[in-house]
DNA sequence: GTTAGGG
DNA sequence: CCCTAAC
């Protein structure tokens, strides 16, 4: 609560006169304070004197009740103060202040007709709360066809396609179709997706059988026409996930066979893994995906090797200095993958973080975001698997120019503007890395033993299910209902902040798969024979196995946490001569110890895809949210919304003004409004950034004194009701003590009596003073 | 989970 | 925008 402010100032527009309910702390603590005094009345009934006076608290309160309950009845949230199109217009005026007036005009008569049209939109948020303002999404509201701020004076009818949480946020304005790779094993398939990763296409990839520890079985991983690339396994050097629409019903599988048939649990030919291909539905070969595959010359043939598919390659590259240095010392080295690249790119991503805002804005392509309408019917039977889609506003494809850059640990997601429009958010991941891996097998084992050993380790970790987690900044993106543009994945975002992450599938064998997981393979039930991962805190794998029959202890840390940030790195620590896994398991001390991370020593569980994050090379470490500045017409919302609602009750400013916008939590919007009233107050040559229109801050000057006032006024009404409480309290409390004071004379009795009377009476008239005199000041 | 406030 | 205390 602001209560340095005594400026108190009234009749700001939306200012219908009244709060609407009482602040949370006099919710909170006043009624408590409320019900203890009421428990405190529950005494003996035989006295008729306390009855008297808690009949009169009784009323008293009840008056108090009455008149609050009377005041907030005059809150009518529902009462329109200004229309959608006022609001739409003004805010378009704040918006364009610099834009031609025929533009002005232009825009306020589309934003007219598009809220005239807002009944008939099935893409438009619900919004329950009867308030009339209403900011979607993070889109700039006064852009085109975007009518964020609506009027609210009934609730606006959800049709089918919004037949969902209102938080789900699906609005599509152009035609765009999000096609999907999806992805089953024909033996188990992939429980159906309950999220947007569903669409009516049907893309079915078919996936015989992924090799999870069985190097013997083959692997057919298809999926429809898609337009991405997955690299070998799903771990490309280089993938550009593009996304197609709409959906057709062929087929395009993505062939990965691994044909081996070896039998020897050491001997790796890695030749036997990797045969991609893709086709269409007509069985042939898509000549347009594998021209995609630029970049990754080195390993996007059909004989890539496996573990060299699943490790970037710097991440083999650090395995290997693992090996070379566990030779040296004989001791356990540690290696992060993207320690130094992913450190250096975070740097830069931070400093870059405006120049890169800045060149996304005055960039040739504004994205706009397209969400398409998945199905969350559960019973599709598509296992689909969302990799997003870019499409033009009339749902063609859009082909980008594959970068022809073969970088490894370059930008690994760059956006790509390659059409002039605004609704694509082009995505290239460069590079996957397998999870941190842990494999311990004697010094004597031999290299194709440790190939072996990694690449049976990536089996089991691909056997369990891969899920896709998606970061931002570090941070996992939870809401799958989120749009890219929400979620801040978009052009005008930071891309270059957007990261992947594989990390095992919590729920492999469940059929209802979080939402927040893509899951890549599933073939749960694909147990190791011989060498389950060794997993933390993850349910795929808890045992550890011995790795051929007097080959000493192969452990495969997967490091995997379907969910935690934390990392539960197993770090075994050599005592003894033996190495204490944290699961119980002993490794004996010959054995020589390769951990291979493809992290920073706090890298979240799983593995990171993209190097971001800002220090230490891990994504865990950068939690720090994008900063995205308020826009002018978010500012208007948020204003309207404070004149309405009134500080201190951020919670519903949220959900009436920003319902949809998932990047603005109350918080943000409090410390909007802490900022906005700050920069009311000093001159204009000292604020910085966008610049508020003037009216807009006097209108924030206004609702903040005004509402300033009224918290006062309300502490003070609760002070008041308080000490009425202590009074009663008070006085009660003397009754029965008076009562029972043994041995007393009626005089003295009523001596004490009249002494707690008047001493309460004293107390309640200096309070009331002292409200009055509030509310005089007020 | 919300709110308030400092940083 | 983050963090934390208080509720």
């Amino acid at each position: 609560m602001e209560a340095r402010s005594r400026n108190f100032g009234f009749g700001f527009p939306g200012y219908d006169g009244c709060f609407p309910k009482a602040t949370r702390s006099s919710r909170g603590r006043g009624d408590h304070t409320m019900r203890k005094s009421l428990e405190a009345s529950d005494l003996p009934k035989e006295m008729c004197f306390f009855e008297l006076l808690a009949t009169v608290a009784g009323q008293l309160l009840q008056e108090q009740d009455g008149e609050a309950l009377a005041s907030r009845s005059l809150v009518d949230l529902k009462a329109p103060k200004m229309s959608a199109s006022s609001v739409l217009a003004s805010g378009m005026r704040s918006c364009h202040a610099k834009g031609s007036e025929t533009a002005i005009k232009a825009k306020e008569e589309e934003a007219t007709e598009a809220s005239k049209d807002l009944r008939n939109r099935s893409d438009k948020c619900y919004e329950p709360s009867g308030a009339n303002f209403c900011l979607h999404d993070n889109s700039d509201p006064l852009h085109g066809k975007n009518v964020d701020v609506k009027p609210l004076e009934e609730p606006i009818k959800a049709y089918s396609s919004r037949k969902r949480k209102p938080s789900g946020s699906m609005s599509c304005q152009g035609s765009a179709v999000v096609s999907s790779i999806n992805w089953h094993t024909k033996t188990q398939p992939i429980a159906p997706r309950s999220d947007q990763c569903t669409s009516k296409g049907k893309g079915d990839c078919h996936e015989d059988a992924i090799p999870g520890h069985s190097v013997d079985k083959k692997e057919t991983i298809s999926w429809n026409k898609q337009e991405g690339v997955v690299d070998q396994l799903c771990i490309p050097q280089c993938q550009e996930i593009d996304l197609l629409a709409p959906f057709q019903d062929i087929e395009s599988p993505l062939l990965v066979s691994s044909g081996s048939s070896e039998e020897t649990p050491f001997s790796l030919e890695p030749k036997s893994y990797s045969t991609v291909a893709f086709e269409n539905g007509q069985g042939e070969v898509r000549e347009e995906i594998s021209s995609w595959k630029v970049g990754d010359d080195d390993d996007n043939s059909s004989e890539s090797t496996v573990p060299k598919s699943l490790l970037t390659k710097s991440s083999s590259m650090s395995y290997n200095r693992a090996m070379k240095a566990r030779r040296c010392t004989n001791s356990t080295v540690r290696r992060r993958g993207l320690g130094v690249g992913s450190k250096r790119k975070c740097h830069e991503m931070e400093d870059g973080e405006r120049s890169q805002n800045e060149k996304s804005r005055s960039g040739k392509v504004k994205n706009k975001m397209c969400k398409l309408p998945f199905p969350k019917d559960d019973n599709e039977q598509s296992h689909n698997l969302p990799m997003g889609i870019l499409v033009d506003d009339d749902g063609s494809p859009i082909h980008c120019e594959r970068e022809k850059s073969s970088s490894v640990m370059s930008s690994p997601i760059t956006a790509s503007p390659t059409k002039q429009d605004d609704t694509n958010v082009k995505l290239s991941i460069k590079s996957f890395l397998v999870p941190e891996l842990m494999v311990a097998l004697p010094e004597s084992a031999t290299v194709a033993n440790l190939k072996k050993a990694v690449m049976d380790a990536a089996m089991s970790l691909l056997g369990g299910g891969l899920c896709v987690r998606v970061l931002l900044q570090g941070k996992k993106v939870t809401d799958e209902t989120e749009s890219l543009l929400e979620a801040g994945i978009s052009d005008g975002g930071k891309l270059d902040s957007l990261g992947f992450m594989l990390e095992p599938n919590p729920f492999p064998a469940s059929a209802g798969v979080d939402d927040t997981f893509l899951v890549l393979s599933h073939n749960a039930n694909q147990t190791s024979s011989r060498y389950p991962v060794v997993s933390k805190g993850s349910e795929i794998n808890t045992g550890s196995y011995h790795v051929g029959p007097s080959e000493g202890l192969l452990e495969i840390d997967a490091n995997s946490s379907g969910t935690e940030m934390q990392s539960t790195t197993v770090s075994p620590s050599k005592e003894d001569g033996l190495v204490h896994e944290s699961n119980g398991l002993v490794i004996p001390g010959s054995c020589a110890l390769v951990r291979h991370s493809g992290q920073a020593n706090n890298s979240p569980n799983g593995l990171a895809v993209v190097p971001f994050g800002p220090s230490a090379g891990s994504i865990g470490i950068n939690k720090r949210r994008i900063r995205r500045p308020f826009s002018v017409s978010e500012v208007e919302v948020l204003v309207q919304a404070v004149e309405k609602l009134g500080t201190g009750r951020w919670r519903d400013v949220k959900l009436h003004a920003f319902p949809q916008a998932k990047h603005r939590t109350y918080v943000d919007l409090k410390d909007k409004w802490k900022t906005l009233v700050h920069t009311a107050s000093i001159a204009p040559h000292q604020r910085r950034g966008e610049p508020v229109p003037q009216g807009l801050l006097d209108r924030v000057i206004q609702a903040h004194s005004y509402w300033t006032a009224q918290q006062a006024k309300q502490q003070s009404m609760e002070t008041k009701d308080s000490w009425i409480v202590s009074l009663l309290t008070t006085i009660l409390t003397t009754v029965i003590n008076w009562r029972h004071l043994p041995g007393m004379e009626g005089q003295q009795k009523q001596s004490i009596r009249d002494r707690a009377t008047s001493k309460s009476r004293k107390r309640w008239e200096t309070e009331d003073s002292i409200v009055s005199a509030k509310r005089v000041a007020l």
